[in-house]
DNA sequence: TTGTACGCGTTATCAT
DNA sequence: ATGATAACGCGTACAA
């Protein structure tokens, strides 16, 4: 047959199959210059009936630009990387443009490695996903391609960094326990030393100097994004503070260990306690009776301005320091909200 | 300075630098033919200097096999396809091989679309995983590269396809329950038409007829794979067989649940009732109260053969067919089991 | 031991 | 409107 030795045909069989030469069959399947409308077709046909598809390594050889993006994670579990990459790759759209996944592992060796290879795959930009949207060492300047994190903040402000605006989701929750008429809310949450813990503190904190309120519960409770620790906690605040009419957890993980505990002691969500959680991390959200009214930090909108701004900084728009994305709060039924 | 107009250091800079020709540079850095030890250092010196980093995309165009394989994946958690890539990246190894990763999301069109796009970037070969491990159609035979299922059968028995073996899986968590001393067995699980949910109930049977016990808690309780689910099939279990001593869940998911209404009632786990979960998604194995035994699928060994057997194929050795490979058992408090 | 020349598949330029 | 030619960056026969 008109194949080549090792399998796909080439823009070369397509030209031949057509009876023309191997630059006019590329002009008239690209709509580029000027092209017979006969001959077009002919050559449609022929690409058509060999099934041809074009080589984009080759494509991306000569052109410069290639037609993949890097996506670099940490997050062994895929919770933000992949509403990131799903994100981006509706960006993308039909731009023909694919996503090279790779996963560091929080490790700072196997990530300068990934980044090399990335590079050496000419990919024509990255994006940088955290583990957490912690504060984090930038992978470099000089990188020949542009760089956005997302979900993550470089340490060099000269970086451009996406994060989900905590405060305002935060402060967003609260309100929400407000105008449903709780007055006595506590909060439990996270590890102190995570950015996102204290930025959604300081929301919370806000709102409440604001309105006028105290915080219930005696204190924030800092601890760890578990249900194990959201069971605890709960008894904690119980304990100290049998008035609280109101939770405001840290995630929906921590919330779903206090709702466990609300359980068995028999108080009533929504009635006796509202709940609100965060991250609407849906196998808890969803999943916790009642269903939990939370803030979706909107991950997905996070990985589609990420490709957005990659693609305005290989167009030469660059972009630095860090942008606050908006979240949304997700009413359901623990907060009584509807 | 010796740079090219748009950034990268080329092979060509490297051996002007070196003071040889671009062949004797490609040699020197890749091992190959004579070169004079001296020049090889001045080569290296020369590399190191500018950090050049071969063009991945022009060695694969010329040397034919790329250095990159395809996922392609549709559990849009990433549940599944995370552990998988991460098993596949580490046979990878320094293989100096990437993952491109497309989410279809379970839609055909868009799968084929990503088909046609990874082949166009002349991957390797392609690596398939489910949104179950349920039959799925095939991606087609004439791919022009191998194609592995991994969490996922093809229904083209011509492909290989990755399982985990969930019958024996099963089987060996209620070995478990049996060699702690339990002898009324419940089995509550996920929606019958999972392939998984099937062979788990399977391995379940056939163990209790050799062991001549009775199934108890009336049936096996087929639901959804939710907590919600576990904590209402609890409930119909505790309350039709009392006697019940060991509950056997098709997933950590709906152990959770039934964790929640076993707490609720007063039931002690393992004292009263051991509890054995499966797939040992530690967010839900390891939060539990008291922390769940469990089934392993091994996702990562799954992807790692995967890849394996892609190279094999990649290398002319082609095997068909499914293949089964073992679970392992994860010991925890919840079956009192040490 | 080193260098020259060619090809991988595609696109862009410039003749024709 | 079409085609020959060069070029992208690299590897590799083959010649020197």
């Amino acid at each position: 047959m008109g194949k080549r030795s090792s399998g796909a045909p080439t823009l070369s069989d397509v030209a031949a199959l057509a009876g023309v030469s191997p630059a006019t069959a590329s002009k008239a399947l690209n709509g580029r210059g000027e092209v017979a409308a006969a001959t077009r077709t002919r050559v449609l046909d022929a690409a058509e009936k060999l099934a041809f598809q074009p080589n984009a390594l080759a494509r991306s050889l000569v052109s410069g630009n290639s037609s993949t993006i890097g996506l670099l994670t940490s997050d062994s579990g895929g919770r933000f990387s992949i509403p990131v990459l799903l994100g981006a790759e509706n960006a993308l759209g039909d731009n023909q443009i694919s996503v090279l996944l790779a996963d560091a592992r929080g490790d700072v060796i196997r990530e300068r490695h990934y980044v090399r290879t990335l590079l050496a795959q000419q990919v024509a930009g990255l994006i940088v996903v955290g583990e957490s949207s912690n504060r984090r060492a930038s992978i470099g300047r000089d990188l020949a391609v542009p760089v956005v994190y997302a979900y993550a903040e470089s340490t060099d402000p000269q970086d451009l960094s996406l994060l989900p605006d905590d405060r305002v989701g935060a402060r967003m929750a609260v309100e929400h326990l407000h105008s449903v008429g709780r007055r006595k809310i506590a909060h439990i949450t996270g590890p102190v030393d995570y950015r996102a813990t204290r930025d959604r503190v300081t929301g919370l904190t806000e709102f409440l100097q604001e309105a006028g309120l105290p915080l219930a519960g005696r204190e924030v409770r800092y601890g760890e994004w578990s249900q194990r620790w959201g069971r605890h906690a709960a008894e904690f605040v119980l304990n100290d503070d049998p008035d609280v009419d109101a939770i405001f957890c840290g995630s929906d993980q921590v919330a779903a260990g206090v709702t466990e505990t609300l359980a068995a002691r028999g108080v009533r969500v929504p009635d006796d306690i509202a709940l609100v959680g965060f991250d609407n991390w849906e196998i808890f959200s969803s999943e916790t009776s009642p269903p939990l009214t939370t803030v979706d930090m909107n991950l997905q909108r996070l990985g589609a301005t990420a490709a957005q701004h990659l693609f305005a900084a290989i167009g030469g728009e660059k972009i630095t320091g860090v942008q606050h994305l908006p979240c949304r709060l997700v009413i359901r039924d623990s907060s009584g909200g509807r």
